[in-house]
DNA sequence: TTTACAAAGATAGTATTACTATCAAATAAA
DNA sequence: TTTATTTGATAGTAATACTATCTTTGTAAA
């Protein structure tokens, strides 16, 4: 049996859907691609062309420009995400135990899914951990975000917060600990690779070193007891 | 009495020292307003220079390009962070009252501080909320970071995690738990305002409310004495 | 089988960006 | 007063971020 995921984008991040054809399936592959490759900045719609054989004009048939792009890629990814959250916390009873289980999922190096052929989606974590805040540190969040565009980063932080709530309904700050794990699952990492000296594990760089972190944050949070 | 604080900036940030000139603080004051106004992606040295009275060729004399004006302004931001830090906890005995204050300083909007002529502190901050990340998030960090063009905001981590290890001396994640204090006083304030729904205090828009997760996350990393 | 129609290819063109180069004028230091 | 430094003025280039138009091709209904 083969199966296929299927993720359903917002509309109004393309101007026609790339999942439709070839030459969309093929535009998405190769940006993440060369994004991965040579950054968001250097990145270009002329560059993607040549590598896939089309031409500008062929591409903006699809985006209207390159950050809606990076923001389509970065809101795949984090749909994508947030499906496989559901599945590895789906029979789980302990919400210690899920919240461990994403803080996992979160920091933990993607491998290549064969569930979807036209991404890539360990290039697509790395390129969401050093390029993803640029999706929304811009001066058109307000109306991006009215367009929705962020909504699956939204839903996946709002997953999260009802399992912190399940850990410990009386936790005040259930949203603000959800983004500050996923922002810091990424960020730490980040740092860990490039500069060390803002984190404990620049000598080790091991994954599982930001989930120590991570999981010492959050249940320090979720079960204080009394302080010194 | 008038004081004048006088920050000595790395010598790879500029190509001509900024400080040392009309024309320079010019450039400073008034990339601060630009950027502030329609955030660093609009900003050019031609928009940079007309405001000024200049050429373009004359900003060029001073920076290398827009990145490195950023990583200037920004880390001129750290450098007077550190010295605010410096001294709102000199005389403080209490490391948990130090980290109190310092949470309170990185996550309160600031007010021009009379003490520097040619910039404004206030603008700053908000450009270092916004933009801030952009500086190392970019295919060159580890060439930048070998420049040592991230010191004060290195610096401050460092000063921030002595401080975290005097509250609890075994605790094992210091400096990346002071990182995390650092990015979240921004993020959770952009998201806040920008983002809402991934913060607990989106209808309040209160600064206070962000300093109240960051002591609760922190001192419960701290003080942790023992689980449900 | 023709028609028709959408998708893609080919080509051209524009305003802006991110620079580099050169030369002259103004100003300050020797 | 000479000389060096700083700035101003102008020009030019390659690349970027688009928009427009026209032709070809493949598919699908009439």
């Amino acid at each position: 049996m083969e199966l296929s995921l299927q993720i359903k984008m917002n509309e109004k991040l393309f101007v026609r859907n790339p999942e439709e054809t070839e030459l969309g399936r093929e535009i998405i592959l190769h940006s993440i691609v060369l994004i991965h490759k040579a950054g968001f900045e250097s990145f270009t719609f002329k560059k993607l062309a040549e590598k896939i054989g089309t031409t500008e004009a062929g591409i903006y048939r699809y985006f209207e420009n390159k950050h809606r792009l990076l923001v389509y890629i970065v809101s795949w990814y984090w749909s994508w995400l947030e499906y496989k959250v559901m599945v590895h916390t789906n029979n789980v009873k302990s919400p210690e135990i899920k919240l461990k289980k994403i803080i996992e999922i979160l920091a933990t190096q993607v491998k290549d899914d064969v569930q979807t052929k036209h991404v890539d989606e360990k290039l697509l974590h790395e390129i969401v951990r050093m390029e993803g805040a640029k999706a929304y540190l811009t001066r058109h969040v307000t109306d991006d975000n009215k367009q929705r565009l962020f909504k699956p980063y939204k839903d996946l932080c709002g997953t999260i917060a009802t399992i912190i709530l399940e850990c410990n309904p009386k936790y005040k700050y259930p949203r603000s600990l959800s983004s500050t794990i996923i922002e810091m699952a990424h960020y730490q990492n980040f740092f860990m690779r490039n500069l060390p000296s803002l984190t404990d594990f620049g000598n080790v760089k091991d994954d599982k070193k930001v989930i120590g972190f991570l999981e010492d944050l959050v249940f320090a949070s979720l079960f204080l007891v009394k302080r010194k």
